[in-house]
DNA sequence: GCTGGTAATGTAACTAGTTACACACCGGTA
DNA sequence: TACCGGTGTGTAACTAGTTACATTACCAGC
């Protein structure tokens, strides 16, 4: 079986012959339609269809140096911390007639400053950051390539780039002075990595600034429901007379609660657990986690919005601070009498 | 304050200009560095450090034709159901040097078809679809651009594209077998929507192959854990003598088990509940989720390889079926004596 | 001293579009 | 009849790379 010869796809140059034109008149009927004579632009259009000539973006992108497409350098894709605020990010970008590409980081400055480079070097026009730390490499491609460049999740006015999110310290203080509204006083701090997470070191400054008479006790624990069971384990142990976890992440938070009921401590009679976030799935763990919600639709929206204006129209935006707010649910309740929960 | 002159970006023939030498000399020492002269080579890469200069991507794409993107059209990326896939899917193709872009279809084939078409105007040069049903305008697209695409999370070996998933059918058969070992005979089927979702359609096929003493009543509610809420008080009043939930997906089952607690329902002792999926947090509800895992990340991972190699070397991958896998958990039990539960 | 081969480099054409400029043609004045 | 302006279209140069082919230099072999 022969096969169909391998005709390459049809161009400017193919469809202009057939339809007895200039390569200039094809042109025209593609991006300035009105200007072309009705016959003439029939007669194109036509051609176009029966050859299937779709433009070449390429070409196209080296002309105009316009690419449409925007990078996001994310830690992670496998949970859903991130998927709200990409999906956010990725229907308002379409909306501005941008594309998102992706890259994950996990976390390492390194593996970002190398995806940074694959992200411009296909040409991406405007870059989505979260938070204000990262690798000397990665702000030097950015400088020399002068790609506008947008932070999320963080807030920091006076930072070299906008930023758009939300003030991570002040969020975690919520959560503290919920619980100390509460009645609390000795308060286990359950928080993910400080290293390269600028996000969470904020959120653990947030916590430290409490009133002297507070007790706290700091326990670090992966990213992830099973670190934060593990960081409840490590605290019945260390920290066994402990009113309320203050967890700097509902993931965390949800791994205590988990944890908690497994070892039949109970929540929130026995103590109470407080997350960061407002996670999905936060109102789904019995009991209903209280939590902080972070405004992580409303910041994909307003980081995209910003930054395609600031690609299309050379306006650097204005950072912005979107609120947080407590959600308070059954995971916290009063301290009350029934405190002993530690190791028999 | 005058801006700084906009100078452009520096191009291959500045470069050739300040290391004096010509534009091929400068390309060779990009893409062929061992055929040019140490010497000449040296002084070259001095003329694109001090220039800083990047080569553009468009031009490359232009000449190659190649642009070293995938891309891939999902659903939705607002919860965890395919954010491990993608996950997978991404860092896969960046061993391969691909990037990829992701476009949201919230389950539209219209929309669908509208956000391909976008992608292929950017030039990826593969897609990943999930599931078979889409629209001939999408598969015309497909055809006629001959872009190399790969469907995934489904098994149709005799499909047109390569199917790279599972057997979403065998998987809720599997769920339904674990249901009936247990001795249940009165099955509440819960499921998303069915239209344009050719998964969730695969997956009542499964259930509904039951032997015939089995008595199976259908509930279709939106794709979460809402959703799953609302089928459960939908079961209560409508079949309150059942004795087990079968959830065609893990997002219901999840609500399904909420519902249940809240209502007093106790799990598994007056009814069991399964779902399909294993996501993270399947693992961390009370009691825990028995559920039949999917190998998304394997999935994930296969995929991106299978349309790499098919984009790069022109062989079109073979389909693959992953295995799904029961896991037992404390959501299921057996038939015992305390089956009453219905509205009082 | 001439020829042949190879290594290093340059020239210019090519990729697929956009667009500045030129020009033909038309009807309407002067 | 000559001139003018507007419309519609074509020519060719441009974008930033890659690459086929040409050219040059140099050394070995006859």
């Amino acid at each position: 079986m022969v096969p169909r010869k391998e005709r390459k796809r049809a161009n400017l140059r193919d469809v202009a012959r057939l339809a007895e034109v200039s390569v200039a008149t094809v042109s025209r009927v593609l991006n300035s339609p009105e200007v072309v004579q009705k016959s003439t632009k029939e007669r194109v259009e036509r051609a176009i269809a029966e050859l299937g000539f779709h433009p070449s973006a390429a070409a196209r992108a080296i002309n105009s140096g316009r690419t449409k497409i925007i990078g996001a350098l994310i830690p992670t894709l496998d949970s859903d911390i991130w998927a709200l605020t990409i999906d956010a990010i990725e229907s308002r970008l379409g909306d501005f007639g941008f594309s998102l590409v992706v890259a994950t980081t996990g976390e390492d400055p390194e593996k970002e400053a190398h995806r940074a480079k694959e992200l411009l070097d296909i040409g991406v026009e405007g870059l989505l950051l979260s938070g204000i730390e990262h690798s000397d490499d990665l702000f030097g491609l950015i400088e020399h390539t002068r790609v506008p460049a947008v932070v999320t999740s963080f807030y920091a006015p006076g930072f070299h780039y906008p930023t758009i999110g939300y003030d991570n310290r002040a969020a975690a203080r919520l959560a503290l002075d919920h619980l100390l509204d509460l009645g609390h006083r000795n308060i286990a701090v359950v928080h993910g990595a400080v290293e390269h997470n600028d996000r969470t070191r904020e959120r653990v400054a947030g916590a430290k600034s409490a009133r002297a008479d507070v007790r706290l006790s700091y326990f670090e624990a992966p990213l992830t429901v099973a670190g934060g069971a593990q960081a409840a384990i490590q605290v019945t142990r260390e920290n066994p007379e402990c009113d309320a976890f203050l967890c700097l992440s509902d993931v965390q938070a949800i791994g205590v609660l988990f944890e908690l009921q497994r070892i039949g401590v109970v929540v929130p009679d026995n103590v109470s657990v407080i997350g960061i976030h407002d996670l999905p799935s936060a109102q789904d763990t019995f009991p209903r986690l209280s939590t902080i919600a972070l405004p992580t639709r409303e910041m994909g929206h307003k980081a995209a919005e910003a930054l395609a204006h600031w690609v299309e129209n050379g306006v650097r935006p204005q950072p912005i601070c979107l609120a947080t707010e407590l959600k308070t649910r059954e995971s916290t309740g009063p301290k009350g009498e029934k405190r002993s929960w530690g190791l028999r």
